[in-house]
Order: structure tokens, then sequence, then C-alpha cells
DNA sequence: TAGAAATATGCAAACGGTTGCATGAAAGAA
DNA sequence: TTCTTTCATGCAACCGTTTGCATATTTCTA
């Protein structure tokens, strides 16, 4: 059907492995012959076959990126897309190519470990979400590169993962809020189970702590995964005898809220309450008033992983690694600072 | 190194052969013999090397999706991703892997030839961004399974593509806001050049038409790329002496802008002023008030583009198809209707 | 100038499946 | 009982590249 090396060999009266050598350039190959070679496959219109490549070279040069989708709108989280965007560069850039699974279970076997097993991928990338402590073991057990995108709950120290400094992300957040004039600071979650979130109550609990905060009322507010609620949560903590001045939330859908309950309730933002978000959405440099955020640079997580996963998977014997991208604090009118 | 067929053939005592017709079902084998073979499979942690299966069948069983990203934010296109969720599943589901390409150019070669030339892929899903003349006649002449997301510029007929119904989209939309009470209707659009943009303002014409709206002031404005723009040229609409009284918008950023400018000039948002606008992203039903959106039902568009894509690899002669996915109105506050 | 070393290329096996054809055994027909 | 048909399985080639080893030729060394 197509042409193959057989046929560039036939035609400049070679073996089939002289052009091999000369494609990959694996062995030293007289100029004369080079040229020869390279001629007949421009002229035939050769294509090297990857199906065959792959397979005489037992690689796919493929890495998988695993994502944890219950639904479409997690594929449309702005937060982890910028990261895909970051992995598809880095992986083309290094010749490979990026297969994208959602992490579903057909029968036994997920789908995770059917890229694994039957060699569909030569690593794999995975949120923390998908990495549970039987796939980890079994990628251990493998000798199966992988690196994970957050931290994971077992074996941190023999891993490679990238995560975001969430806990110093609220703390300078909070830090930052103090800093401007702002004392009683709140903090809306959409939801405080994940690690995530677990990662930025720490620090904002520690940031209190370092200003003394010892009053320890119960800022801490929980959504229970619902955004819409942080609506009557706002409202509500501003009911209160001992109402916060400033409200840090964990997203921008959150913060949103926070500003709409507080403009229904006549409540001035920044010069009654700050407001601050995680997250830099495209959104929040609109709001009325803009948002500070804490930007996370996903593209560098995303970037980090696809670089440390490539690394692993040409050099079987390269270490584990654990790196922590640093937040950045972004200062808009929303945490300006009160009037009064 | 790992289990192969050979093994459990050994195992057994049988043909490499039968193993093969017993795991693809391919030959009528006794039941006798297929309960050892796949015990031994069971028993030995055998999985099929897919590098070889494929090598063997010559097919991928990949399809690839080109992105036309230019930057992260590209990527992050809500958009495009709920489409991209839709054809994962879709291909996922058939047993496909789903291959995400960036379409940058190397040297000579984009990565998109790459893909068809070395067989990295059984199909291609592209965005009509990607899908040049050059492009489309190259996959058409080596007789490639591919698909357009989006309408291409030529071959109209002769090519399989699904797109968006958006003339109709801005028509409905222009309509319910006559319906509602809203007689002089701009249309705020982020960039006009685009086919997209086009089709929207050919429906907003059309209905225009058919409302006998003979005056033709220039309510149609650009914002040049840049959606911080509607912003003023909100405010600058307002101040014509004759000032419309309805905004549709080209996108949800463009439509906040609006809802600003609108509230910082006094002017109400829906009693004096409808707005309404093109996708229903998540924020827009927070917006205050909750805006009426044309909405576009980006997922059906990636099922259809992958389904069809799909029986065209496994058919060759499956048929070109063209499918237009119809939108759909969500109304909500901000076109109510006028209180004066 | 013979022998050793370096260079350029060929040969053939290997990678792990798939599949057309051949064949032996069992079942059915006459 | 013998011949034909059907069923179950084996044999071996094949898919396109890669690569270790062998070999022929050239270059170097003493």
């Amino acid at each position: 059907m197509a042409v193959t090396i057989k046929d560039i060999a036939k035609q400049v009266g070679v073996a089939p492995s002289t052009v091999s050598r000369v494609i990959n350039g694996s062995a030293v190959i007289s100029q004369e012959t080079k040229d020869k070679i390279m001629k007949a496959m421009v002229e035939m219109d050769y294509h090297p076959n990857s199906l065959a490549r792959n397979f005489a070279n037992g690689s796919t040069y493929a890495i998988g990126l695993v994502i944890d989708a219950s639904d479409d709108n997690t594929f449309s989280n702005a937060f982890f897309n910028r990261s895909v965007y970051a992995i598809e560069t880095v992986v083309q850039e290094n010749g490979y190519n990026l297969l994208i699974t959602n992490d579903r279970d057909d029968d036994k076997r997920s789908s995770v470990e059917k890229l694994v097993f039957e060699k569909k991928v030569d690593g794999i990338i995975l949120p923390s979400s998908s990495a549970t402590p039987k796939l980890i073991r079994l990628l251990k057990k493998n000798n199966f590169p992988f690196i994970i995108l957050g931290e994971p709950e077992i074996e941190k120290n023999e891993t490679s993962w990238v995560d975001v400094n969430n806990a110093l992300g609220s703390e300078t957040a909070v830090k930052h809020l103090y800093q401007n004039g702002y004392q009683k600071i709140a903090f809306i979650l959409e939801n405080r189970t994940t690690v995530f979130a677990k990662n930025r109550v720490e620090g904002y609990e520690k940031a209190l702590e370092e200003k003394g905060c010892g009053e320890k009322e119960d800022y801490i507010k929980d959504c229970g995964g619902k955004v819409e609620n942080a609506f009557e949560i706002t409202k509500e903590l501003l009911r209160q005898a001992n109402a916060p001045d400033a409200i840090l939330c964990s997203n921008n859908v959150i913060a949103y809220q926070v500003l709409c309950a507080l403009k229904e309730i006549n409540v001035s933002t920044p010069n009654d309450v700050g407001v601050m978000t995680f997250d830099n959405y495209p959104f929040s440099e609109y709001m009325d008033p803009p948002l500070s955020v804490v930007d996370v640079d996903t593209f560098r997580l995303g970037e980090q992983a696809a670089t440390n996963l490539i690394k692993k998977i040409q050099n079987a014997d390269y270490e584990n690694q654990q790196t922590i991208i640093a937040t950045k604090l972004i200062i808009r009118e929303s945490t300006k600072g009160k009037t009064k």
C-alpha cells in the first residue's frame, strides 16, 4: 500500500537496515549513500509508519493525561485547562503525543489501568483525585512512570507530584487583608473536604494565629458544594454581632455571590468589607469592583508535570521529585482598604 | 518481558492463533479450549499488547482532535471544552483513544499532517479554523477520515461537518426581545470577522428586516477583539440620540461589561434596557440580573462530530454529512420587558 | 607490506499479534 | 460402513522497523 522502508531500499539498492539507520541517524553512513536515500524518500513520498516503529521500539511515544470529570463542567474547569495547554505544549515539543482519557470504570478495569497494561502510553499524568492508593501502588509495582497533579494521599515522598502552594496562598492573602486594615476575615469555601481546601484552611489559620487573633470566631464557612449558597452565607455573616470585615473566597463564582450579597444589603466593597478570591479567572478583573486574587500559575503546574514525566520516561532512575508552585497575589480594587 | 500470547498458548498447549481467536472471538472455538485459555490469561495476568495488535491490524484505534490554540486562553474556552468532553466520551465508548494536538507548524509539515501521514490516528476532528483549503484537499486526496467542527470554507457539500445554527440563534434572540417589548436592538460582538460572527449578524439582520425595521440605525458594534471595549461602547450607544433599548452580546464577558456600564449610567436592566447574550456560561445565571442567553449545545456538537467520524472510519463509504445543531433560548430576568 | 583497526553496510532475527489455508477429527448422509 | 461435510485448531507468513552480529572494504600502524 504505502511506501515502506523496503521500497526505498530496493529503489536505492541498499538494505532496509541502512535506510533505517539513515532515518534514525543511528550509525555512520557514507554521505553518498545518505544522499541517495534521502532523495528517494522525498521522491517516493515516504513516511515512517509509526505503528511499526512503535512496535519495534516497544514504545508508544504517547503520554496519557487522566481527567477526573464527572460531567462536562469539570472538563471546562479553566483552572485545569491551562495546565492541559501547558502539558500539550511540552509533550509535543518532546516528540510525544498526548492521549486524554476520562477516568471511568468500565467493568473491573479502570480506563487508566487499561492505558497502562495494554501499553497505550509510556507514562501518565493524573490528578490527585484519580490517584487512589490502590492505583499508586499498582503503578509503583509495575514501575510505570507517572506524576500526580496535586499532593497524593499516600507515598508523598516516594512519588512524583506537582502542587500549588495552597496554604501559603491563603496565608499571604490573609496577611494582605490585615495589612490593608481588615481585621476580621472570613473564609467561604465551596467544599471543605478536599485536600486542596484543607491546605487553604491551614494557611488561613496560620495567618490568623500569627496575628494573634485569639478570639476564634467561626469565620470558616462551607457551601456544601453549592456555590449559590455563598449568597445567603454572606448575608448571614454580616448579620452576626461580630461581623467580618473581609471575606476570602475559594473561587470566583463564590466571590461573585459575595459581591452581590454585599451589594444587596448595602455594604460597600472595599470600603466596608474587603473581598478576595482564589484563581485569576478572566472575569475577576471585570467584576465590580475588580477582584484581588490569589493567582495560581496553572500553566507552570502542567509544564512541570509534563517535563518531569518525560524525564522519568527517558531515564528510569530519574528520582522522584515534588514540586510546589508558588502562588502570587494580584491586588485590585476589592481589597483597597476601609475608609472609616 | 511481559506475558505474551505465545506464553498463554504454551501453557495451555494450543497454538498462538487459537489464543488470538479466543481474544477476538474471531472463530468458533470449543468451550473447553476457550475456558482453559481464559483461565490461563487470568492466572498469568496477560494483557494484549496494543502496540503489536495495532501494528498487525494496521489501525491505531486513536482519533485525533486538533485544537487551534494560540494561547492558553483558547484552550480554556468553555464553549469548546464541553465539546471535548463529549468527544472524549464517544471516542472512549467506541474503544478508541483520543489524541489531542495543537495545530502548530514545526517546519514544513504541520502537526496535523504528521498525525495523518505517520499513521498516528485513524481519523481526525478539526475546527474550521484549522481546516484550510490546502488541508481539506490533502485529506480528501488521501481518503483520510475527518470531520470539521464548524462550516468549512470550501467543499461544504463534499466534507462532513457539524455546526451550530448561529444565524437562527441570533434571529430568535432578537425576536424574543421584540416580543418582550424591546424595539431598538443593538448587537455587540467581540470580533465581527469570524464566520461565526458573520452568521450571527446575518440572523440578527434577518430578524430586523422581518420586523420591518427599516431605519437601519447602525446598532452593530465590534469590540475589535478586546471585550473590555464593550464598556465604553455601551455608554456611547446609550448617549446616542436614538439609543437602543436592548443589547445582544456575542459572549458573557461582553454582557457583563454591558451590565456594568448600564449600572454606571443608572440605566436599569431589564426595565430600561434588555440584555441578552450568546453562550450559557455558568456565570450567566448568577449575574445581576440573571442573563437570558442563546444556549448552544456544545456537548451535542462534539458528540455528533465524534459519532460521525467513527462511523466513517469503520465504513469507508459512509457518506459525508452536515449537521446543524439548533440553539435554544434560556430566558431569565435580563429580558423581562420594559416597565415604562 | 602484512596485520590490525576502523568504517560502511548487509543479513536475519525479533517485536507480538492476526489470518488464510491446510488438516485432522467428529458428525452426518447414503 | 464409507464418503462427505462441518467443526476446531494448527501452521506459517506477514505487518514495517530496529538492531546485534557478521563481513567486506578501506585506512592506519609498525
